[in-house]
DNA sequence: GGAAAAACCAACTGCGTCGCTCGGATTTAA
DNA sequence: TTAAATCCGAGCGACGCAGTTGGTTTTTCC
C-alpha cells in the first residue's frame, strides 16, 4: 500500500464521481474542473480504475464514467491499489510471500512493516466512498492503553 | 507522516543500534555492515537522528552512536518523523493547521486523510524500539469483523 | 453526412526525492 | 603521529509524479 498523492487524487475523483452520480454519466472534464486536476492526468487515473473494474465508461458526447458498483460497495483501499505502483519491493519491504531472506537478524523490522501495512489496509478497506461522502469515518481504535495521542508530546508509556 | 523506505532504513538502523548497545558506542560502519546499508547514507540519516535528539554521538576512534533514551522510550514514529521530509503539503494534504481552503466540496476527502494519518501515527507511536526487538507488536484493533461495514459505528468527525 | 463531445492512447517533459558516492574536515583514542 | 571514527557538502543516476501534447476512436446531435 503506497499512500502517495496519486492515490489521493484518485480517491478525490472517485468521491466526486459518487457525489454527482445521476442518470447521466459524469465526464472527466467536469471532475477536472471541480477538483482542479489536469484532465489528461485524470484520464490516466481512470484508465487504471477502469481496468480494475471500479468504474465503467460511456463513450461519445454525453458520455463519461459511472461507478461500477454502489458507492457503499467501493472501498477506498481498492482505489488506491488500482492506481498506485505495486511498490518497489525494496529490500525486505512487504512482499508478503516468501521474501525477506528469513535472516531475522537483518530484518528485525519485518514484522513491524507488515503489521503497519495491515493496519493501513484495514483502515482504508473499512471506508467506502459512501462513508466519505457522508463523513462517516470509523474513528475506532481511539483508545489504546497507555498510548499517547499523535499531536501532543509523548510522555513515556508502556 | 511519510512512510518512505528512507524511514524504514532509519528504523532498521536504530533497531540494530538498540540491539547491540553495550558499554561502548556502536559505530556506523558496524551497522552498515550488518544491515547492508551504505555508510555515507547512514551518516546522513544519523545526522538527522542526532539533531532530533534520538541518538548521541561519540567522536574519535572507538566512538560511535548511543541511544539518547532507553529503547523502550524511543518510539518508531519519532524515528520516521526525524528522517523524512515534512511532506510537500500538496493541495489539501495534512497541514493540520489552517489549510484546506475550507471549501468542503473540493476537499471531501480531507477528514479521511487526516484520520488515516492519525491511525498511522497512533500505531507507530505505540511501538518502541524495545517492542521491535522483543517482537511485541501491539496488534490491537484486530477486530473489525470480516470486511467490515464501517458505517456501523461512529458518526462523523468535523 | 458532418461537427463536436467525449473516452481512449502513447510519448515526452520538468521536477523532486531517493539511495548512494566522493572528497574532504574535524575530533580523539592509542 | 596515526588512524578511527564522526561530521559535512556537493553531486549523481534513476525513478515516480503531475502534467502536456497530439493525436484516434466512438457516438450523439443537427
Amino acid at each position: 500500500m503506497k499512500l502517495s498523492t496519486k492515490g489521493r487524487y484518485a480517491v478525490m475523483a472517485m468521491v466526486d464521481l459518487a457525489r454527482h452520480a445521476q442518470a447521466k454519466p459524469v465526464s472527466l472534464s467536469d471532475i477536472a474542473a471541480r477538483q482542479e486536476i489536469s484532465l489528461s492526468y485524470l484520464e490516466q487515473l481512470f484508465a487504471r480504475l477502469r481496468r480494475a473494474g471500479l468504474v465503467k465508461s460511456v463513450r461519445g458526447p454525453g458520455g463519461g464514467y459511472r461507478l461500477a458498483r454502489l458507492s457503499m460497495e467501493t472501498r477506498v483501499s481498492e482505489i488506491i491499489l488500482a492506481v498506485d505502483e505495486p511498490i518497489s519491493a525494496t529490500r525486505c519491504t512487504e512482499m508478503g510471500a516468501t521474501g525477506c531472506r528469513a535472516d531475522r537478524s537483518k530484518c528485525l523490522t519485518h514484522d513491524l512493516w507488515e503489521e503497519l501495512g495491515n493496519q493501513i489496509h484495514l483502515f482504508l478497506s473499512s471506508v467506502t466512498l459512501h462513508d466519505v461522502l457522508e463523513r462517516k469515518l470509523t474513528t475506532r481504535i481511539t483508545e489504546a492503553p497507555g498510548v499517547p495521542g499523535p499531536g501532543s508530546s509523548m510522555a513515556a508509556a508502556s
